[in-house]
DNA sequence: TCTGGGGTCCTAGGACCC
DNA sequence: TCTGGGGTCCTAGGACCC
């Protein structure tokens, strides 16, 4: 049977989510800040319309967004995961073939009826996840997963879509792709919209026509594939299993500069710590590790410096305190006295199946304790994140992230439950 | 004072091999 | 004086996504 994609898109996620336990901002101005209150990542539709653009520095647009009473959020991870994960269930109850490709988008196999039809059943999807989680989505419909990202853009755009369109045998859809401009296709960011505006390629029926050995040279492989998907051939398969993780990555920015080399270090231990439960809950142990230290490039004055260094281990492990033991090298590696710096981070590579652990014939294996990483994996996730941490993270972090207006974490903290009052 | 974090893939170029 | 060519592997950097 002949199939097509839909793509259910979560309308300005962060904001929805906050808005759910708040009712009494669902008609008001919000916006969600990036970690360390850093930048405005999630707008309701009002804020959108007061020209505060995705990325805009927080500090910068402060006043504005006080002058029209908007209500600012620091990004609530737990509670958007939390959200992500109920919409994604009542998507994989309706359909057989769910990809959850971010945390607010969702790809859909869909087998292939009329436009009126698709949209009807579309709708029908909408509504559901509307009532049974409170999120409101867009969905868009097209023969390959490119089209139909363009048809949840179109549904997005046009109020009288009411949140649903499809491309699938459209009748006018290269008028459609026409109206697009090329910076909005996916696959397209800035640097190849750029390249393709030299060549006066500005829309997607543009891109759709042009010319395959040219896009091949200037825009990869990956740039021919979206060409060859805006003409309707698919090259991009449904992958309802998740792939998995090639890399685990934990960084932060500072709340203030760091200069100290104990401070870097008590925040090493804590990413290192953070990532290695994360691969420890997916099975795997790394072979190497990044560490990775920069200033900040905004400043104006000051010098600037950006380094990263990669320790092999001996054994693959997913060991907390082996993988702290060889961070805290690498930090010591690149770290040089007189900078202010204001991010670090680790990154986990090298990843590979518990099974496959390969010792080392001419290194001492390291004593490692499985069940330790269990026990405290098992308390953390029983009793909140951080319940039992390694003294090497230090205690009075007072580098810590900035998070100054952060929601109660509503549904998955015991003590956080919205409390409902009937009076 | 204050500008996020976590991923993937592709390519060019160097090292190294025979 | 004049010193090949083809292959693989690895890494850094750059592009993209949300």
């Amino acid at each position: 049977m002949k199939k097509v994609f839909a793509l259910v898109d979560c309308n300005n996620f962060y904001a929805a989510c906050e808005r759910l336990f708040r009712p009494e901002l669902s008609d008001k101005p919000i916006v969600v800040l990036s970690n360390n209150d850093g930048c405005v990542i999630a707008r309701s539709n009002e804020v959108k319309k007061l020209g505060i653009s995705m990325g805009a520095p927080y500090f910068k647009n402060e006043a504005l967004l006080r002058k029209h009473n908007v209500t600012v959020f620091s990004s609530n991870y737990a509670l958007y995961g939390d959200l992500s994960h109920r919409v994604m269930d009542v998507l994989q109850q309706l359909e057989p073939e769910v990809e959850m490709y971010s945390i607010d988008e969702a790809f859909l196999s869909l087998p292939y009826h009329n436009g009126r039809e698709m949209c009807k059943y579309a709708a029908w999807i909408k509504e559901k996840v509307r009532q049974c989680v409170g999120i409101p989505v867009s969905i868009g419909i097209g023969p390959t997963k490119t089209l139909a990202k363009i048809a949840t853009h179109i549904a997005k755009k046009n109020s009288q879509q009411n949140g649903v369109f499809s491309l699938v045998n459209h009748a006018n859809s290269d008028a459609l792709l026409e109206s697009v401009v090329v910076a909005d296709v996916w696959g397209i960011g800035r640097q190849y919209a750029d390249i393709l505006a030299r060549r006066g390629i500005l829309h997607a029926l543009d891109l759709k026509n042009a010319d395959d050995v040219w896009v091949r040279k200037h825009l990869t492989v990956n740039g021919l594939r979206t060409v060859m998907e805006l003409r309707g051939i698919s090259c991009l398969p449904l992958g309802s299993v998740p792939p998995a993780k090639k890399s685990i990555v934990s960084s932060r920015s500072f709340r203030r500069p760091v200069c100290e080399f104990s401070d870097l270090k008590e925040a090493v231990a804590s990413y290192v710590s953070t990532a290695a439960a994360k691969l420890r809950a997916q099975g795997a142990l790394a072979g190497a590790i990044h560490v990775f230290l920069s200033t900040n490039r905004f400043a104006a004055k000051g010098p600037q410096r950006s380094v990263s260094t990669m320790i092999k281990l001996p054994q693959p492990s997913s060991y907390t305190p082996t993988l702290l033991k060889y961070a805290s090298q690498g930090l010591a590696r690149i770290y040089k006295s007189g900078y202010r710096y204001n991010k670090a981070g680790i990154m986990l590579v090298e990843l590979s199946g518990h099974l496959l652990k390969q010792a080392n014939l001419f290194c001492p294996a390291e004593k490692e304790s499985d069940s330790l990483m269990e026990a405290v994996d098992t308390i953390n996730t029983r009793w909140g994140r951080n319940m039992v941490r390694f003294a090497a993270e230090g205690v009075a972090k007072s580098w810590r992230m900035k998070q100054a207006h952060k929601s109660p974490a509503y549904t998955t903290c015991w003590k956080n439950l919205p409390v409902v009052r009937a009076d």
